[in-house]
DNA sequence: AATGAATGAGTGTTCATTCAT
DNA sequence: CATGAATGAACACTCATTCAT
């Protein structure tokens, strides 16, 4: 006489995460391969067998999905990259720590989204997928953080900073390509990179 | 009643070069506000007061004229580093040389077609002229070329013709930010990041 | 855990004729404010708090929730006006009771359900609620019928009926637009000039 | 030399305002049988033989080709309106040439688009063609000058203006229903009822 | 019965491209 | 060659309706 309702944990509450997730997933490969612009809802959906319907069911337009991808992103990459900066005690290890999981964050996702943009793709008139964005955008800060609390020398910030981020960045994409994947030599890579040009940068007042 | 739009049967070849060139200007423009995917070739015509016609007399497509920008800066800008190129003794001299020289010709640019792309655009949905690709690509050649040459040390050459692109191309678009224009010290921080990282990069096998 | 839809066995008929008149009273509301093409089957069961599935359950499709609010309108008049008719001994009497029935009918109907359509609306997209449809369709049969037992003179039946269904449904949605509310005066008003007008009229043969 | 713009008087001119009146003819039917909301820009174009493209070279939304049905009905017969309102001296010629002008005007109309809404269409969810509101506007507008002028007894305005429309408007539908279409007796019967009925009405102050 | 996610045809609108003039 | 109207495929998004639970 009760329980007409079917509210139970049931299969209903699952297919309706696991359609959100799909949905995120494919949209992450799609906005990376053609770029928010060029990427069509039908894009997406065609790649999780639902129907557009149900694409507006989950998200209520194409800008939204695009960002749930940031917050996704950051809500993954941020409380690693924290813990990290609340542990180091020099540069060095920080970076070497911070690079290193990003490193690995991105041969995680790799491994979850086959990554099949064509290769000769035209010249990918966008890359920054918004989950890649917010990574950065978390990494800057915690980066600022770390210079303020004089773990590093005093050179400029903000062009210090972004220059990591795009070695990062690009190192990062390149080391996915390689075959096999080596982010132990990838990230060692950067570290010494950055760490050699830091004591070469100009100080500035501080 | 005359409507004259040839003046002189000389002119003609003129005109038609102009024009060309008008399309090719405006859509610099265009593509660099908008992006590949928003622009449309009404946004690019408009700027030239030709008709839409007249655009595909000239290119065969939209995608024709992105790559004849990509085509254009490339020639602009490889006489340039090649006789930077063929000039430099050793690494260094080069380098400071090449980001000079791609900052000049960036600063230059800004100057030629006003940069009026809106700040808090909506997370970059644009990014990446061709013109840039091209001179980018441009770069990676040469600077290969000099590490062939043994004027730099034997480290993973991908990998660090990688990391200068994306530092140059990043701190060049900083710079273009900033007030006011320091196009000196930009270079600078450049190179003496890059140096010093060299120098603390692992060596490789030849 | 219990989850009680239905209180009591008992209360279940209950239930669903409420579920009825409910979805009836929302969709009288909104096709009102909306009309039926720009009303969704979504913003009638929003009002009543029910699930869209129920609604199919009651109607079989938005059109038979139109129809129906019409047949709910007709069968709540058509008794009111047949009484009217029955004792009506001349013109005058049954046009002063009727009209005042009408004006009556619609000023109840506003108290029902606020009317909050918006005032500078495009131009009127919306219009002509079902139930008022049926209304008129009522009125005009009982006026052919005291023409035809001769409580009128012979004019024009079709063009007088009409003229003052088109007066009367004109001047009551003014009325109700007019503060004070005045019931009196606007049926004063409908009743003086077709019985003025009608004296005035060419007769015709019967 | 010169004269290569195909400027001249041409075809293309002609093509063009054909093309103008060909959608507004059609939207014209297309509104009237379905309503603003029904209607789709597809049904539209689909009488004219052209493409959607077409349709939004000559208007810029469905919104747009609604407006200018509007202007255009009001446009062609407010002179006539005016003339009328000109050389009136008294209510009756001047509410006798109206009608019959409006009458005449709904029955050039009918001609120049045949009206094939189907009988049976479901009960016409709007009725209202903005070209037919544009003219009500205008006729209100002139019938209360007149009343300003002291031409008719001072009743109350608003609802004698309004319900003079509405008997027009009404009696006017259905005379073009009847064979053999007869403008006079339409006519006679509107002018004869609310002279009659102006008569009767209580006065109120001036 | 009740629920609400899924479906997909349909809507208004845009835009690269073609083609008669 | 220039012109700009014509074309129609495509897009983002909506909504009546169905159906598994």
């Amino acid at each position: 006489m009760s329980q007409i309702l079917y509210l139970s944990p049931g299969k209903r509450e699952q297919t309706k995460a696991a359609n959100r997730v799909a949905i995120l997933d494919a949209a992450r490969a799609v906005f990376g391969e053609l770029g928010f612009e060029a990427a069509t809802v039908r894009d997406i959906i065609r790649r999780t067998g639902l129907s557009v319907g149900a694409f507006y069911n989950y998200y209520r337009s194409k800008e939204e999905v695009f960002d749930a991808l940031a917050d996704d992103g950051a809500r993954r990459f941020r409380p690693i990259l924290q813990a990290l900066s609340a542990k180091a005690s020099d540069f060095e290890s920080y970076l070497r720590a911070a690079v290193r999981a990003y490193f690995d964050f991105l041969a995680g996702e790799q491994d979850s989204w086959g990554v099949d943009r064509a290769p000769g793709a035209p010249l990918a008139h966008t890359r920054n997928t918004p989950e890649i964005l917010a990574v950065f955008e978390e990494v800057r800060r915690v980066f600022a953080d770390v210079m303020d609390r004089g773990l590093a020398p005093k050179v400029d910030l903000d062009y210090l900073a972004a220059s990591c981020i795009a070695v990062a960045r690009e190192i990062g994409d390149r080391m996915l390509e390689r075959r096999p994947l080596d982010v132990e030599a990838a990230s060692e890579f950067v570290v010494r990179l950055i760490l050699g040009g830091v004591t070469a940068l100009p100080r500035v007042e501080p």
